[in-house]
RNA sequence: GGAGGGGUUCCAGAGCGGUCAAAUGGGGCGGGCUGUAAACCCGUUGACUUCGGUCUUCGAAAGUUCGAAUCUUUCCCCCUCCA
């Protein structure tokens, strides 16, 4: 098989093919270009999109070039595949935005200096805007039969539950098939990758290409990805794991990875870090699982944020979790000594540093024994923040056993 | 267009005149065990509090009542069945 795919299949990424044979077969005889599309709905991408940006890396690894479909006009449409609702619609004002900021996260991923695989963003908006209705029924519309599209499953399940699908909705298939007949004429794009929602959208693209310009071309999806634990990846308590700085530190991004639940260590990191997978499957034998977390975390992070916030967080991490350690490298805030004089209490105190909002909330807190300064349980919820417990102008304040900050006497 | 059913706290879902800040489950948070894991056990889960209480919540508004999530009226939204 070829070496992209066999790669490709083996960490994991591979859910459906359309043609695997063929596909192969092509992939050995030359380089090619592929598109991976992305929604523009939210300000920035989060862990769930994580595994479509790996597949690009992939691609690039092995010399074939990416294409980035921003989906600028697709969005203002909405994608009905695995959806229940219509989404509301977002104004072009925001669309536009959304865009400029995921190509932004995109590009810190990618290879950009290697001419042959730098990746070439487009964004459908460009082509799709000015698309004439009647000359569009009459080339593209005349290929799609309402008898098959009412057989895919992004329509047929918002029917089965007699869920509205608006006619806007319903025509997102077809232009996103459009897209990929767009791609392949202007660009010579032959394959499009995508998540296994996807699959529907894909298949009637490459049939379409197929009826228009008699050529072939391929898909791929990649699985849903579920925890150990049955939950979807990407989705905690605390809101989604962004992709962005502005939205989720790089600690808490590595964090986040730390905690990956046992069962899915390896699994993760064959798809989402480059590490070789005979090396990945060597140290799963002779490393510590708690180890494989770190070097997972450390791993992902880097290639979001960047080796020195890489090694921050590790560092960062290690300082929190210590017992009798002064925390250094935690977050820190700043407090006066005039807030010292007015008689700022514990509970004031963790409100200030908007660890937490609610009062009512640190006195539970407090009830149960989560509050620490200088790790120490603090149990009075009057107790008194005063100048004594700052070592060196600081002091350590944990929230239960992973939130920790330093507040620092000025 | 006609006939029914429903909108309850993060979610699902009970309550159907006072004892309701509202059962139960899930999720979250905290504690215990451990490994910043899983599983398990315990506690907690509207806000504020001088810890006595006080204030704001059951689709929206108005009303009945000493008292309403619960009754009445109007309005908004969702669903099911028939045309």
């Amino acid at each position: 098989m070829n070496k992209f795919l066999k790669e490709f299949k083996d960490r994991g990424f591979l859910y459906q093919c359309t043609n695997e044979e063929e596909l192969s077969q092509k992939l050995d005889k030359e380089k090619i270009k592929a598109y991976i599309g992305f929604d523009c709905t939210a300000e920035s991408l989060h862990v769930g999109s994580l595994l479509q940006i790996m597949c690009l890396r992939l691609l690039q690894k092995h010399g074939h070039q990416p294409i980035v479909l921003l989906g600028g006009g697709t969005t203002r449409i909405g994608d009905p595949s695995g959806k229940d609702k219509t989404r509301k619609i977002l104004s072009e004002k925001e669309i536009k935005k959304n865009t400029q900021n995921i190509e932004k996260i995109l590009r810190k991923f990618l290879n950009t200096n290697n001419k042959k695989v730098k990746p070439i963003f487009v964004n459908n908006h460009s082509w799709l805007k000015s698309l004439n209705y009647i000359s569009f029924l009459r080339d593209i519309g005349k290929h799609f039969t309402i008898n098959k599209m009412l057989t895919f499953d992004s329509v047929k399940n918002r029917l089965d539950r007699e869920q509205s699908l608006s006619y806007m909705e319903f025509n997102y298939m077809i232009l996103q098939s459009y897209d990929f007949l767009e791609l392949n004429k202007k660009k010579n794009c032959t394959l499009q990758i995508g998540g296994s929602d996807q699959w529907g959208n894909i298949v009637n693209g490459v049939e379409l290409i197929k009826r228009y310009s008699n050529k072939q071309v391929y898909g791929l999806t990649t699985p849903l990805i579920t925890l150990a634990s049955g939950a979807k990846m990407g989705k905690t308590e605390n809101g989604a794991i962004w992709l962005d700085k502005k939205f989720l530190s790089p600690y808490d991004y590595w964090q986040f990875w730390r905690n990956t639940d046992d069962r899915d260590v390896i699994k993760f990191l064959k798809m989402f870090t480059d590490l070789q997978i005979n090396s990945i499957e060597k140290s799963s034998i002779s490393n510590n699982i708690n180890d494989l977390k770190i070097l997972l975390a450390n791993k992902t992070t880097e290639m979001l944020h960047g080796k020195k916030d890489a090694q921050n967080s590790e560092k960062t991490a290690k300082e929190a979790f210590s017992e009798n350690s002064s925390g250094i490298n935690l977050p820190t805030i700043k407090i006066s000594k005039k807030n010292l004089e007015e008689k700022l209490d514990i509970i004031n105190l963790i409100i200030f540093s908007k660890l937490e909002s609610s009062k009512s909330e640190v006195r539970r807190l407090i009830k149960g024994n989560a509050i620490k300064i200088n790790n120490e349980i603090i149990h009075n919820e009057k107790f008194l923040i005063n100048e004594n417990l700052f070592n060196k102008k600081f002091l350590k304040l944990s929230i239960g056993k992973k939130r920790h900050i330093k507040i620092q006497l000025s």
